[in-house]
RNA sequence: UGUGCAAGCCGUCUUAUCGCCCCGAUAACAAUCGGGGAGGAAAGUCCGGGCAACAUAGAGUACCGCACUUCCUAACAGGAAGGCUUCGAUCCUGAUCCCGAUCCCGAUAGUUAUCGGGAUCGGGGUCGGAAUCGGAGACAGAUAGUGCCACAGAAAACAAACUACCCCUCCCGAUGUAUCGGGAGGGGAAAAGGUGAAAAGGUGAGGUAAGAGCUCACCGCCCCAAUGGUAACUGCGGGGGCAUGGUAAACCUUGCGGGUUGAAAGACCAAAUAUGUAGUGAGGGGCUUCUCGUUCCACUUGAGCUACGGGUAGGUCGCUUGAUCCCGAUAGCGAUGUCGGGACUAGAUAAAUGAUAAGACCCCGACUAGUCGGGGACAGAACCCGGCUUAUAGGCUUGCAUUUUUU
RNA sequence: UGCCCGAUGGUGUAACUGGCAACACGUCUGGUUUUGGUCCAGAAGAGUCUAGGUUCGAGCCCUAGUCGGGCAA
């Protein structure tokens, strides 16, 4: 085990690398999500990720909540997916109006990574 | 047994797998084990405090808030008890007016009838009073002053004369020669009319030229005030014919209270650079509307301000033991206080408290008598407390009212 | 986290010390024109974000809520 951890270590939380993330970093889009990512240039060798739901979507702080807690577990169950690629920082934005359930955010979010991997290999 | 109202309480649960945050131990960021991990509103940010910085937070002014009384409390615009006003229900009762019946008296005409007066009973209208129960109230002052009260109406606030009423004088007309009608002028009078949200005590009687608290009865109002009560208040009794419209959620007056800011407060550690360049030039800062006072920095070796440019944006503390929670006793009508025993019950920081699967419980719908499908309210801590307000499926308890059935 | 504004026809704005909610553009109808535009004439369209309260009377004053916007760091 220890491969579905989900540590401090591997969510971005520095607010100097999150805006160089959202100033230079590529994006794609698939469905429920805008994807941001940047090469992580830092020393240690990790993916560093963040989940964010805009609030003029959702009101209500118990709805917001919901569905970063379900995102990021659908992250965390299936993050070997892009283990051996390059580190890279990563900011997920849920755009729909309605939640989803969590089988539909995992679906997709498996798509999202596998696109993750071939931009590795393009770069 | 059902329904309604009020008050209080609860507000999904269990198992498995994979995770997240904090604390403790082995021992050191790893790993393993053990323990803990959202709410009654965590919400709105509407009040009040603690705590921190600014001076040990001072004086005056401005501004803001509160407003029946006493008590509770750390404090409050919160709560408890009480007072007053007001609304509803039940019950009792007074004054006055109208109608009907019976009886009595008087007058008129043929027993009977008509008219007038009085008494009793019944019914209805208007205006009140007392008691009980329940609800509501931003409930200081409108006799400190100023402002405003549209339209309508004669008049809207030291009252006022449009119509109608009464008196006096003059003129004209008619005749029955002292009356009637019309006009003009001078007065009296707030009783009637209509307007309006509001018309200057109400009803009845007397009185008068007509009228009027002008006088009287009842009711209301104002002033003094015994008694009772800590107080708000109560109001025995006495006096005044009545002077007092509404609006303070208009300005304002009175009393009381408030210094400002807000955990991104603030303290410390680490890292990083440039007391940089140009302009301005004597006062500027101490988070406040102004003044005073006080204090710090600076006065050409140049404080501060403006523009351009450069660096950092990590960590520790604050941070959860507190006006804390539970149980019992006790004081008090109660809010609440006191005493004794026990418990430790989230502490994140781009921000944990979860996801999936199965089952139980509850609700809704369908077929129909146990299956299927759908759903499980409002809502997520961010320095901490006391309240208030707002949202909330469903369930439980107590009290009151009421429906049906049985005895 | 703290604080401050605003909400009025379809749109953008007015409404003075509380007293019949106004204007422009747009819409519709008719006229002018061969037709359309321009122009002219006329009409409809709100009860002032919601719910209470104060007042004789509320867009305006007060209280609570909903929505939208802005500021500080």
């Amino acid at each position: 085990m220890g491969l579905n951890t989900f540590k401090k270590s591997e969510r971005l939380c520095s607010k100097k690398l999150i805006k160089e993330l959202f100033d230079k970093g590529s994006s794609f889009y698939i469905y429920p999500f805008k994807v941001f990512y940047n090469p992580n240039k830092r020393l240690d060798e990790l993916h560093q990720v963040l989940f964010s739901v805009p609030k003029r979507n959702f009101k209500k702080a118990v709805d917001r909540n919901l569905i970063k807690r379900r995102m990021r577990e659908a992250y965390r169950l299936n993050k070997q997916t892009i283990n051996n690629s390059k580190p890279k920082l990563i900011a997920y934005i849920y755009t729909p109006k309605e939640i989803l359930d969590y089988h539909q955010i995992e679906k997709k979010l498996k798509i999202s990574l596998e696109r993750l991997l071939e931009k590795d290999i393009s770069i």
